[in-house]
DNA sequence: CGCAGGCCCTGGTAGC
DNA sequence: TGCTACCAGGGCCTGC
């Protein structure tokens, strides 16, 4: 599930191998990848031969390819998403969505994504920071990020600490995954109320996003020597280090306690009991 | 306006 | 063995 690190590390992989290049031809395999393209698939593909990628963006979970008409090219990985570099001779597979060739007759970019959470969407004028996505707060590695800002912010939330976490317009970048790990750190159970958090409690909390989310950057983001950018840490250069998701039963890092899973948002969330004690009235 | 919950997807796996 | 049920979950949308 690739969240602001892997989403990263595809950003630089792309930066590295597509910047530069003329695209030749687009073809949309499964119109759901473009969905958030009003126009449609027929539209998306037209308007894309001939333009040249001059840089890639993020923000978030999103990246964006600027082009040299002053649009870009706006993707979103969702659960599943993957962006490869691929020998053309290579046969697609089975969850090939969009495929982008260029006119070096070098490797050709395609979209895969078999949840097809993610997608891909043309727009127009937003090389610099597409409109569709402004309303995504800066991530804690974007020049725009204020801490004090999102540390007030939140202590107004009239929520839970860990739904506030995954408000894209509070902070962007951080999933399900990054806010577990950071309220652990943080000894915080997720439905303490926001509105509790002193400042400093706040401004420990997001410093753990921002550690626990540059922590990971720093295990992915350094095999980029073969042609390939992957989000899937199936792949295994993204050895994640997590001390609590996905360890229900497993001993507490800290305390030995063993780790709890709770249902929260249709989804999982990861706490020690012991450390991040339920507050007596939780918030959602 | 702020907040909460539903929905979209499909491969893998657990359970019967 | 073959079926069903459930799980993973980010972001948009709707409704309160």
């Amino acid at each position: 599930m690739p969240e602001l690190p892997e989403v990263e590390t595809v950003r630089r992989g792309l930066a590295r191998w597509v910047t530069g290049r003329q695209i030749d031809t687009v073809e949309v395999l499964h119109p759901r990848a473009v969905r958030r393209h009003v126009a449609g698939a027929a539209d998306f593909a037209a308007a894309l031969p001939g333009r040249t990628v001059t840089d890639v963006h993020r923000r978030g979970k999103y990246l964006w390819l600027a082009l040299d008409s002053d649009d870009a090219v706006i993707g979103h990985l969702g659960m599943s998403g993957q962006m490869l570099l691929t020998d053309a001779s290579v046969p697609p597979g089975p969850h090939l969505r969009v495929r982008f060739t260029f006119t070096d007759g070098g490797p050709e970019l395609r979209f895969v994504d078999q949840r097809t959470f993610g997608g891909l969407s043309l727009s127009p004028g937003g090389a610099l920071l597409p409109p569709e996505i402004a309303h995504i707060a800066p991530d804690p590695f974007d020049p725009g990020y204020d801490p004090e800002f999102v540390v007030t912010a939140l202590r107004k939330r009239r929520t839970g600490v860990k739904r506030a976490l995954l408000d894209q317009t509070l902070i962007s970048g951080v999933g399900n995954i990054y806010a577990d790990e950071s309220l652990w750190r943080a000894k915080l159970h997720g439905a303490r109320a926001s509105t509790e958090l002193t400042r400093p409690g706040a401004r420990r909390l997001l410093g753990h996003v921002t550690d626990v989310m540059a922590e990971a950057l720093g295990h992915g983001g350094t095999s980029f020597d073969a042609l390939y950018v992957n989000v899937n840490g199936e792949s295994g250069y993204f050895d994640r280090s997590l001390a609590v998701y996905g360890r229900e039963g497993l001993p507490c890092k800290r305390c030995g306690t063993p780790i709890r899973r709770e249902s929260f948002m249709n989804r999982s969330s990861y706490s020690c009991p012991r450390c991040q004690p339920r507050p007596r009235r939780p918030s959602p």
